[in-house]
DNA sequence: ACCGTTGGTCAACGGGTGTTGGCAAACGTG
DNA sequence: CACGTTTGCCAACACCCGTTGACCAACGGT
């Protein structure tokens, strides 16, 4: 055995497991997940399909393995509470424009249950608590993190993914200067 | 011949194709355009799988005559203009709960390039004249009615399709309150 | 009462899917 | 060098899909 420690074991096939999953991340996005066939990433990635099924278990497996998202959401404390909205829609924006595993998510989630339940999981596990730094009531986090969660989806939805001709259209600055506002009073404003 | 006219011939097969056209609806809103099977919709219709080609030529045939979209926009011309935010949230949410095409299209949408393009369709031809009434400046009108598509397609896929828990628990009046005002702003507010 | 038209079923085809097991080669230690 | 392990390919399986064509039964006008 050469390592005593089952964690990173750096085996030699790592380059052919990345590229498996470079190549789901991208079929998954651009088809979603019942067009996405293992055969097509198995092509794109240069390799056999039975390597997939070796390496990932199943098609589900591999799903799990290709799109795990970290939304790298920055710490609102220090910011002034004037400037979350802006802060957030930056930041979003600029996620979803480097990497194509949100496109995939939202696309496979719109379709299968697992994925609707996915994105659960990351509203739970990423939105909600930075909703909670800057909510001035407890009780009302989960209602405006979703308040949130819809405008900042539907701009992805509309421009990402649907691709809305308008939607496209719009500059990243002007995209901020109109959401910002809203996700800023979605979570700060007092009940209307 | 019964009748010289093509017009609403009136065939003696017209109930089962409504009833093939229900379970299309049905299917393809909860399932999406892959899994909802020709043999599954056919099974719910309680006939064979080859009555829904003859009458409807393909799969793709079966889905452009099942889900045809009228969103019914009201005419928002007479309205005080303060009062079109709300009106067209509250259009919406009527729309999404009482029929289930539009969560059929949404899912579509989000899968294949042909459902997206149908909706670019229904925005432009349907969201886009609304726009024009209320907004000051001809030249925004895309950019202003693309905004609100976000908006209301973005609570539409958190609620109906996500089902994110907290968008799924707020109350269709606390859901107007929240949304009315950015609404309202995208559509006759000046520019930020 | 005939007979063309229509509504409907049945069985099958061709193709694509996820998945599996066997086998050959390359590798990396002893 | 020898040998277990890893990496990879190939061929096949079982299943489900959309789609087709042959065939039967009920209708309805003349």
């Amino acid at each position: 055995m050469p390592d005593n420690k089952p964690a990173v074991p750096s085996r030699r096939s790592d380059t052919t497991r990345a590229a498996i999953l470079d190549a789901a991340r991208e079929r998954f996005a651009a088809d979603g997940y019942e067009r996405a066939t293992i055969r097509a990433i198995a092509r794109d990635a240069g390799i056999d399909p039975s390597m997939v099924m070796r390496y990932y278990g199943s098609k589900e497996g591999l799903f799990a393995a290709a799109v795990t998202v970290d939304l790298k959401l920055p710490d609102l404390g220090p910011l002034p509470r004037e400037e979350v909205g802006s802060a957030l829609v930056t930041h979003f924006l600029a996620m979803w424009e480097e990497t194509e595993v949100l496109t995939a998510l939202l696309r496979v989630g719109a379709t299968s249950q697992a994925g609707a339940e996915r994105m659960q999981g990351i509203f739970q596990d990423q939105l909600l608590p930075v909703a909670r730094q800057v909510c001035p009531d407890p009780e009302q986090v989960p209602a405006r993190a979703a308040l949130t969660a819809t405008q900042l989806l539907g701009m992805a939805l509309a421009r990402y993914v649907l691709r809305l001709p308008p939607a496209v259209a719009l500059s990243r600055q002007e995209i901020v200067a109109w959401l910002a506002p809203t996700v800023q009073r979605y979570l700060t404003a007092p009940n209307p």
